[in-house]
DNA sequence: GCCGTTTTCGGCCCGACTGTTTTCAGTCG
């Protein structure tokens, strides 16, 4: 099996924490993190691009070097200097690595002086005292370790949605404070948000920092100082709060915004600038060349505005010292929604209802696409209701003015790749989205063969929610996604990305892929009620992470144009 | 280990907070 891009962005990773614990050059540890950030972001397999004998030293921060590395990783399967840095620094440093107040100097203190190892030694040599007089392990560095070891913090993400319900009422709260925004990866819409990054401009900053301090939900306070405080609330998502003044502004927004990586890239060139670019503004000497809007730092580092959603240095900073960024889809775009449910299966609204709810969002299509008959559990459809239902969307369609219902279904994909429903009755319908929802643990050719299957049914229009994960708790099917875009180009059929806040389905990397590839994409909800047609905001999130345009998406064409491009 | 409209060598992002020191290193984001 090919090797995987995470695999060997995890393999580099691991290489630059047990380089690091050995004291090496802190810039070759740095490139290591930074080659495993591009090889993640990657919109391909390097194993594909091997094959097609492009040149991976021309990728940021990938030379000659780590090129040939990469090569003989996918050759071999294997990475050589890893295996040799575990032989020389045995144990589990990672997992200790992963503990609050130890970084690669005291891991090291540690491994070297009191031959701790894993976290196991770790346990022991706190309890027996061996850790005392150990230079920079003090009472209170050594009592945070014990309760660490004790009650291990959740490294969790937690969903987009989840996090946004804390932000809105955290802003709420601190809104008397001074102008308060959330920055962060919740500004740049990831689909899953570790912590919140709260900004807010205030003449008094420590007046800020006391407050959050008083907020109901805090169960812990990590750090408070004039400027910045840190507090974990009930829920356990951590909050920093910021305090900066009105002028730095922007150049606050922009260094709380991230992500590091595309901070670190704009900070460079700063530097070529003999500039410095801080919290505080992009500075020349000690004076303030910009800082109160973002727009004003990215124009005097000559780089076009770049959106939060792009800012993951995937390449969007070269692009925006060529000249303006294409505009990113925004939910106005959206002309209709093409995977909607009703309670002819397991939806909680009749199909009058949920064509109520779209024709209040400004759409002018919608297609119902309830279950087949597999889905048992929710009623689906088989021949006979299918064409029941279309004789009551023809009614409706009748007394609709400037709005039309789609016939549609969401058939199973079998485990074969066939599919629930026969080809006359897939023929009869305006949209048909394909889905797996059975046999999810199958090995990876037979997973993807299964998708490329249904794809080759001239009568499938778009796959649903094509890797089946569910945030937080479902994994993906393990699929060929660089197969599954390709088939999906070579025969014309969509991808859908799944709003369900639960699923965003394509997530980012995998819609930049499709779309790199001209693959174009459905953007729905999967709505199962008349307020889910609202989750369309966070596939457009999503979209924007992975680069589309409103061109990208079939979904904001007028309905001729829409059936025209469905046609396959 | 990467990179170059100042450089193929000599740089490499930057500041806040904490705990352990006794003026600062380490960690963190």
């Amino acid at each position: 099996m090919p090797v995987q891009n995470a695999e060997i962005a995890a393999m580099f990773d691991q290489c630059a924490d047990l380089l690091e614990i050995k004291g090496e050059n802190q810039f070759r540890v740095r490139a290591y993190r930074k080659a495993a950030r591009t090889v993640e972001g990657l919109p391909r397999s390097v194993s594909v691009m091997l094959a097609a004998e492009e040149d991976l030293a021309e990728l940021p921060g990938i030379g000659k070097d780590l090129a040939s590395k990469i090569a003989d990783i996918v050759a071999k399967g294997r990475f050589g200097l890893l295996e040799q840095l575990k032989k020389k620094l045995p144990g589990d440093l990672g997992a200790m690595a992963g503990l609050p107040g130890l970084g690669p100097k005291r891991l090291k203190l540690l491994y070297d002086k009191a031959k701790v190892r894993t976290l196991d030694d770790l346990k022991r040599a706190l309890k027996s005292g061996k850790l005392h007089g150990l230079h920079g392990f003090g009472p209170l560095t050594e009592k945070k370790l014990v309760a660490a070891l004790e009650k291990p913090a959740a490294v969790q993400r937690f969903r987009l949605s989840v996090a946004e319900a804390e932000a809105e009422a955290l802003v709420a709260y601190l809104r008397d404070t001074g102008k308060v925004v959330v920055a962060g990866s919740y500004r740049r819409r990831r689909d899953t948000v570790g912590d919140l990054d709260i900004l807010v401009t205030a003449k008094q900053g420590a007046a800020v920092g006391d407050k959050l301090v008083g907020y109901d939900n805090v169960t812990e306070v990590l750090a408070h100082g004039p400027t910045r405080t840190t507090v974990v609330l009930r829920s356990g998502i951590q909050v920093d709060v910021r305090a900066i003044p009105e002028e730095s502004y922007g150049a606050a927004l922009l260094y709380f915004t991230g992500s590091k990586a595309h901070n670190i890239a704009l900070r460079g060139r700063a530097t070529k600038r003999k500039w410095k670019l801080n919290e505080y503004g992009l500075i020349s000497g000690t004076r303030r060349v910009a800082g109160a809007t973002e727009e004003e730092v990215y124009q005097r580092l000559g780089l076009s505005y770049v959106p939060p959603e792009m800012r993951e240095d995937r390449g969007e900073v070269a692009l925006a010292a060529k000249g303006p960024l294409p505009r990113l889809i925004e939910v106005g775009d959206i002309r209709g929604d093409l995977h909607v449910h009703s309670n002819w299966t397991d939806g909680t609204a009749s199909i009058a209802e949920m064509v109520a709810a779209a024709r209040a969002r400004g759409y002018a299509y919608m297609a119902l696409t309830d279950h087949s008959r597999r889905q048992a559990m929710s009623h689906g459809l088989d021949p006979a209701k299918v064409v029941r239902q279309g004789r009551e969307i023809d009614k409706l369609n009748d007394k609709l003015k400037g709005f039309t219902v789609l016939t549609g279904i969401e058939v199973d994909i079998l485990k074969d790749g066939d599919l629930d429903l026969p080809d006359t009755t897939l023929a009869q319908l305006d949209v048909v989205v394909a889905s797996v929802h059975t046999y999810f643990d199958l090995p990876r050719e037979a997973q993807t063969a299964r998708i490329v299957r249904a794809m080759g049914n001239p009568h499938v229009h778009i796959i649903g929610h094509p890797t089946g994960r569910l945030i937080g708790t479902r994994e993906p099917y393990d699929i060929d996604m660089d197969q599954i875009t390709s088939a999906a180009r070579d025969l014309n059929c969509c991808l859908e990305i799944n709003a369900e806040p639960d699923r965003l389905d394509l997530n980012d990397l995998h819609a930049h892929m499709a779309k790199s590839k001209g693959v174009k994409i459905a953007i729905s909800t999967d709505a199962h009620a008349v307020n889910a047609f609202q989750y369309m905001r966070y596939g457009i999130d999503q979209a924007r992470r992975g680069w589309l345009t409103a061109d990208d998406v079939v979904n904001t064409r007028t309905l001729p144009q829409l059936r025209r491009m469905l046609k396959r």
